[in-house]
DNA sequence: AAAATTTAGCAACAGCGTTGCGTAATAGGG
DNA sequence: CCCTATTACGCAACGCTGTTGCTAAATTTT
């Protein structure tokens, strides 16, 4: 995810990201794997290969004989050879992952935040969390930073907090500018649905099609990976999709409209009908698939996973009873097989892909 | 948007298709310019100047005097040196523009189609309206394709019409080879609202975010620019914008749901109200904003650019009035600069930007 | 033991952007 | 008029990428 400029570095970056992705998918695989999935030559994947090698990330496990013919060597990710912390800051609760090379989560811990918690506080907060977590195994040398996955409003790309919804002492905070002179780690800050799709995506690999988070907890959010990227929007500001109007006769919301999904969803849940509400969100849900297409929907968040089959089963039905979708169509549904540390674990990936991932090309 | 592998010919289009896009947008250009739009340095930029002036899709367009020092050279598009025709296939009609690689439109004609018409009437219509295009100027040589703009569901990739909805003839039909086999020419085959979107893109050059068509026409369509591409979803259906859940007590849409915002819009329009259709679909644009957060909404379509100051007032009233938009944040709202012709040129130009556009990496 | 088959890798190569440095073209000052 | 500073341009060598051509290694089959 680093911006570079079109030269061949940048070749350099992708292929190797290329040869990453296929390790983190399967658990091993050879030279010729990585020759049909990223259209290299042979001997060009020997010299990735070569390259991440001597970097530790990967090894060879062994030999495969195909019956006739020289064997060939099988290579699989040394999933310990980096580490990343993620963070997922909620309104009153701080959780902290610790994640491998391979999207594994080895630990996780939660701490509760005082009520309107400040900047300092949060960085206190991280800053002992991750000495508990990085001292255990001894991984400074082999940490690769911190994510941080937060309400927003935020600016990604600047690392600013704009005005986290809720939180008195969050207005233009510049998180990853002071946390990385606080922590001496380099920090990547985004908000809680783009990180918790990022964890979705690394898992996956570079198979993974157009998909969506569907987060329920305090809120209704949407995490989008489009084109083989997270989409957080023009201002970092996508994934509101709580505050989209489903019934405009609707009682008012928070936010000032009439009928937000949001409002509509919680009426149902504090009247009981959590089935009702779950049938609700499905609506959305499908309103998503309508408009973008997705191929994945992942259902995720403290409020949703209370009733996870009723939710799984309401969204399930509305995505099939779709009648557009035809015999070529299909949408899978699945309940986040991370749980709760889906956004705080996507936060960590969010790092291991700035140094691992696809690299950006430099826009304009 | 060739598909290539991540080699040094990927470098190589990658950016020429940078200076290209400079050259469309600015009128006139320096090497300077494209450094700084770049990063490439003066000497690898004045090798691609190179190449392009040689393949004569630029040319020098005399000096410029800075004060004191050597005079740059300022160099221009040519405009003429390529043509691409674009198709709008609608149900009773085929719209065909000639477009120039600066993006112009130069020729625009609307011919009858017959009700239900088959492929091979379509066939015919395109062969008679591309030879009176290509034929007035002798552009023969100098024709890229032709790119058609039609209703879905389709198959972009494959080239295939799945089902265009409301037409008998066009189940699973293989559209773009058969056209490129009777018309002798390169073909593109894309979603109406997704040529429409790129036409837009192309355009305003490399700076255009995040941004929808939103498209009134016999129906609610929606096209995305998403990160830099047009966003397609996992089977070139997304779009369906009309079809997406505004009044959950609304009525029965013919897509079988209740309360689409395409059926309450047509009812308000039925009315006699439009002005209240309109705010109906200001209603389901600061949704899309909310759930996307774009930078730009385009409105287009016969039926909506028939009141066009009307739905342009309630569409950028919705979007001032959402009160999550802060200081920092802004969306523009305006009509499509192409009229009519934007999904016919879109379409041509999705023809120029796999010549001369960005090249897509192979995916998987 | 020889042939066939499959995998691996060395060496030379083409092509990209980069770097170092010389050259061209202008304005201003002595 | 000449010299200098400034700005733009480009040749030549270079480093790095993936590619190509070919040889070598390791295995099974005959």
């Amino acid at each position: 995810m680093t911006r570079v400029t079109a030269d061949v570095t940048f070749l350099r970056g992708y292929n190797q990201a290329r040869v990453m992705a296929v390790g983190r998918t399967a658990r091993t695989f050879e030279r010729a794997t990585v020759v049909e999935a990223t259209g290299l030559t042979p001997q060009a994947v020997s010299k990735v290969i070569a390259r991440l090698t001597a970097d530790g990330l990967i090894r060879p496990a062994g030999v495969r004989r195909p019956g006739i013919g020289k064997p060939a060597v099988v290579y699989e990710l040394v999933p310990d050879s980096r580490y990343a912390i993620g963070a997922h800051v909620a309104r009153r609760s701080l959780r902290l992952v610790l994640v491998d090379l391979a999207g594994a989560v080895h630990r996780s811990a939660v701490s509760p935040l005082p009520r309107d918690f400040t900047p300092e506080q949060l960085l206190d907060a991280l800053g002992v969390g991750i000495d508990t977590m990085a001292g255990i195994g001894d991984l400074r040398g082999r940490l690769s930073g911190l994510g941080i996955g937060m309400i927003g409003p935020l600016d990604h790309a600047n690392g600013l907090v704009r005005d986290a919804h809720g939180l008195r002492h969050w207005h233009d905070v510049p998180l990853r500018e002071i946390a990385e002179k606080h922590l001496g780690l380099p920090v990547h800050l985004d908000k809680d649905v783009t990180a918790g799709i990022t964890a979705e995506a690394w898992r996956h690999g570079a198979t993974f099609g157009d998909a969506a988070l569907i987060m329920v907890e305090s809120g209704i959010g949407g995490g989008f990976w489009l084109g083989g990227a997270a989409h957080r929007g023009a201002h970092t500001n996508a994934g509101e999709f709580g505050h989209t109007v489903v019934d405009l006769s609707g009682p008012r919301c928070v936010c000032g409209r009439h009928g937000c999904l949001e409002i509509v969803h919680h009426h149902a849940v504090e009247a009981g009908d959590v089935a009702h509400a779950a049938r609700v969100l499905a609506v959305g849900v499908v309103n998503l698939l309508q408009t973008l297409d997705l191929a994945h929907v992942v259902l995720a968040g403290a409020d949703l996973l209370r009733h996870p089959q009723t939710y799984l089963t309401a969204v399930t039905e509305a995505v099939q009873a779709d009648a557009r979708r035809a015999s070529w169509s299909s949408t899978t549904v699945a309940l986040s097989s991370l749980g709760a540390d889906v956004i705080a674990a996507g936060a960590a990936m969010q790092i291991l892909d700035r140094h691992y991932g696809i690299p950006e090309l430099s826009p304009i």
